[in-house]
DNA sequence: CCATCCGGCGCAACTCTGTTGCATCTGGCA
DNA sequence: TGCCAGATGCAACAGAGTTGCGCCGGATGG
């Protein structure tokens, strides 16, 4: 059943996904539409390689894939972040766009989510420099690792 | 006289560096003593090409640069964090050394600046995470590009 | 209904950053 | 001074991302 629910939710999803892209005025392909709709999915943060993986079925070409999500970034409808092994990770951007995000990076499996937490005040920075964009990035351990072997 | 008087310090801050990778146990090879010496003058993050530029005269092997700086990182002499273009950027670790770290990093130059600012609050987070290091990042114009061209 | 046009796709070749293997050299101690 | 583990230098490799170019397929106009 929940086979059923997924492909429900699925179908609703991308929908959406489709939506989105159309709004910006460009084409709504299968490649973005599967991509969008997996990033709005996950709440965390992939790389390219992930994201291929989990698209899995109908493969879509490398260098396909790194222009639908440039794409994505570009259009606002995603964000792109280097993680600590400086790999591109990229996840789905809020509707209500901030310039301030949180990201929690796991030291055990690398896995990044993103999550909801208020941005903290900003510092005060030295004479002359202005603030565009704020973001926090906490390492640990997440659920899935802790109580696990080193 | 700046030239005579950047000689002086820079002999005494090759002391100070040389003295700090002597104390860890290992061989103040010149190397390592004028990168570390670069990186404490600098008070930015540079990148393994920054760092082979300023360098300059006598160039270092380009992977002997890498394992320099490796080392420093390991060593506690230094930090090493992926900058947006996802480019390996180094700085010195501060003496008493903390596990939070705060970066401006400037839209128009693109340098990386280290700053001082206190680490806010950590936020609250989800069942099962745990966390260890804390890192602001913030983005905007260094003072050096505030008023110029876009 | 067909011709045309343009955005998006796929392939291949390339760049850039960082890593590994191995032979050679050397700082600093006996 | 002589030794040798630890550093260095060279070359070859690996992973992530980019560029060039031809092709295809959906939109557009006659």
């Amino acid at each position: 059943m929940t086979v059923v629910k997924n492909a429900v939710e699925s179908a609703a999803e991308a929908e959406t996904a489709a939506l989105l892209i159309r709004r910006t005025g460009a084409r709504a392909t299968p490649a973005r539409v599967r991509v969008l709709r997996l990033l709005r999915m996950v709440p965390a943060a992939l790389t390219h390689h992930e994201i291929e993986q989990a698209i899995g079925d109908l493969p879509v070409d490398r260098v396909t894939l790194y222009r639908v999500l440039d794409w994505l970034v570009e259009s606002g409808l995603a964000h792109r972040n280097a993680d600590a092994q400086r790999v591109f990770r990229f996840s789905a951007a809020a509707i209500g766009e901030h310039s301030a995000h949180t990201h929690f990076r796991c030291e055990n499996c690398g896995r990044v989510f993103c999550l909801d937490a208020a941005p903290p005040a900003p510092p005060s920075l030295p004479e002359g420099f202005s603030l565009s964009h704020l973001e926090l990035d906490l390492r640990g351990r997440c659920a899935g690792c802790t109580g696990e072997h080193r």
